[in-house]
DNA sequence: TCGCTTTTTCAAAGCGCTTTGATACCGCGA
DNA sequence: TCGCGGTATCAAAGCGCTTTGAAAAAGCGA
């Protein structure tokens, strides 16, 4: 059933039926009763790419996920962040997009999209410290919205991003408040804008209690659950363990602790284990009193809100970029605890 | 740079650049190459919606989400599923249109995707034992693949489905020739068809040994850390608890690990862990000798054979109706071992 | 009743592409 | 020279919608 149909047997013209629908006041409302109806009862919807051709709008939005080899990591978070921005583009109507390109041609699939019109905008994932894709994107004037940040100048683009240096500065310090002065950190790859950030809030924090990092008890790469474990099993290794570690997620806490109890030790007694919590839906770290401590922030609301601010960005192309700063809660759980007093120090029990 | 502009600058007509561009055989090879050149440089791309409406093909396979609340759960294998079939619909120049809706929407939003003409075709996640969706999109007369078996008259539609039964089929039997002869399940949603699959495998096994499955050793829910805990958990109370437990996910494998070690118990001696693998990128069990013994199929691999399926469908559409059953191989892990002799039965140690 | 304004409806153009059916061109044998 | 079969190119229609500009219908005061 198209436009031409629908009319005919309405017996009206095309142009007041699609005024009716689209609710143009220049049609009584009588008749648009009698055409809505008829479009109801006969299940019409206008068709996207005729409507999308006459509008020049496309009504959708695109992401661009890169996944190279057979190895490639999917973001975990992926899943619940596309919930929350698809939640906005649905009630705004439009469609969302996915592109999965192999990373090398990432900037030629974003050229595509545009060159096509096959989008109204990008929400562009995982910006890296220095990110070519947002000039990219500003020299195709394409309107776009960033979840999280690069280090350039964070006002002359549009972005969500939750307040990761403060999250580990403030875990950092709740460790230290509880007598860690050995913290660990485990942390995303570096060269993203977030781990960046999170590397900093430790930094600062530990700095401002006169500790520092020890590069052995520093680690980053793929926050997978492997990296959690290594890392903090070659740390259990050492002469001076930390007593306390901090994961960038809940997957790395998941190892960390695995090779803290493969040592028969204790989490939260014997080793203090803080984690960056995405709240994730399949990855629930929440109830009465968590398993981890953690700093914890929705990505589900970040993709919502990332999803509606790239909508206002599009209704209203003059709008000048807009930014929005997410905070990340501290959340006391069972994987922390106070220092064990010098008496049993950990070297000795780990003996 | 539309077709229009293109043709002027190289003073031909929109055809002749058209089929150039496309490549029919009516265009000479000096002007096709003239005309290849000048679309490169001057990075045209046809409009997606024009060609759209020109072919009367979306050139779009459609991917409905169900996510309803804040608290629905994203299903985790979704990124790595989406990311194998992305590659295949990019590889053949077709784009990936996401739907979120709320969960009892779904219907309406295949029904739409079909009116508004915005999709060739639709992959289908999560079937239930009983899924009306199959019958609704054989209908609506678009092309469908399904990700599982719902329990109908399965060669009635087309699908890409893991061998479930003959999976935890295996893994039971692996188990019972360990020695064991209370096993546990903590499968998925059973109303799911692969959660019902994996039962029916399940109990299949302990019954060729006269074994029976007990109802308080046997759960069921959504996939998570939370759910994998709390039933092993409860069961490590019991006077006469399973001494191994079957996991539908790594997610409830965790889960149950941590029980057990909480318990001061150890994975693999005190009680054996198989798990159901996905193989997700972000949730490694691999390596020299995995974490976890388990039942590992790729649903990366699934996604990609299921784009592939589908695609093969549109472009042949009286093609009859494909099946691929991936098998799942048993991999030998960490976390199983024989049934330590009567003379230290496990209730005694749980003492 | 007429003439004017307001309301309601319509025909047709246009969005950017593909594709049909026709036309121009070219070389070649008769 | 003419005519014929390819070859190379083109103009125009059509895909299903929106939107402009015009026309018809209705309402209203004089």
């Amino acid at each position: 059933m198209n436009l031409k149909e629908l009319s005919e047997l309405l017996g009206l013209s095309q142009t007041t039926v699609s005024r009716a629908l689209n609710g143009y006041p220049e049609v009584s409302e009588q008749t648009r009763a009698r055409v809505v109806e008829a479009a109801e009862a006969n299940n019409y919807r206008p068709n996207s790419r005729a409507k999308g051709l006459a509008t020049g709008r496309a009504m959708a939005i695109g992401h661009v996920i890169p996944a190279s080899s057979q190895h490639e990591i999917v973001n975990p978070i992926f899943g619940d962040f596309i919930a929350g921005a698809g939640k906005a583009y649905a009630a705004a109507g439009y469609d969302m997009l996915l592109s999965v390109v192999s990373d090398k041609d990432e900037a030629t699939a974003y050229r595509e999209l545009q060159a096509r019109g096959a989008v109204d905008g990008v929400l562009l994932h995982a910006p890296r410290r220095e990110d070519p894709r947002i000039e990219l994107l500003k020299q195709l004037k394409l309107p776009f919205v960033v979840h999280g940040r690069s280090d350039d100048a964070s006002n002359s683009y549009s972005w969500v991003d939750v307040n990761n240096t403060e999250a580990f500065h403030e875990a950092t310090r709740y460790l230290i408040s509880l007598g860690h002065q050995r913290i660990a950190l485990i942390n995303g790859e570096e060269r993203m804008g977030f781990a960046a950030r999170r590397r900093a809030g430790f930094e600062t924090a530990l700095g401002e209690h006169g500790l520092f990092a020890r590069d052995d008890q520093t680690f980053s790469g793929e926050m997978t659950e492997q990296l959690g474990y290594e890392s903090t099993a070659s740390m259990l290794t050492q002469v001076e363990p930390p007593t306390a570690v901090l994961c960038a997620s809940l997957l790395i806490a998941y190892g960390a602790k695995r090779a803290i109890e493969e040592r028969r030790l204790e989490v939260g007694r014997d080793v203090s284990l803080v984690t960056f919590d995405d709240a994730m839906s399949y990855m629930r770290n929440d109830g009465e009193v968590p398993m981890f401590t953690a700093t914890r922030s929705s990505v589900h609301e970040a993709g919502q809100i990332a999803g509606e601010m790239l909508l206002g960005l599009i209704a209203n192309p003059d709008r000048l970029t807009q930014q929005k700063l997410l905070k990340a809660t501290l959340v006391i759980g069972q994987s922390t605890g106070p220092l064990l007093d010098d008496g049993a120090p950990l070297k000795v029990r780990l003996g």
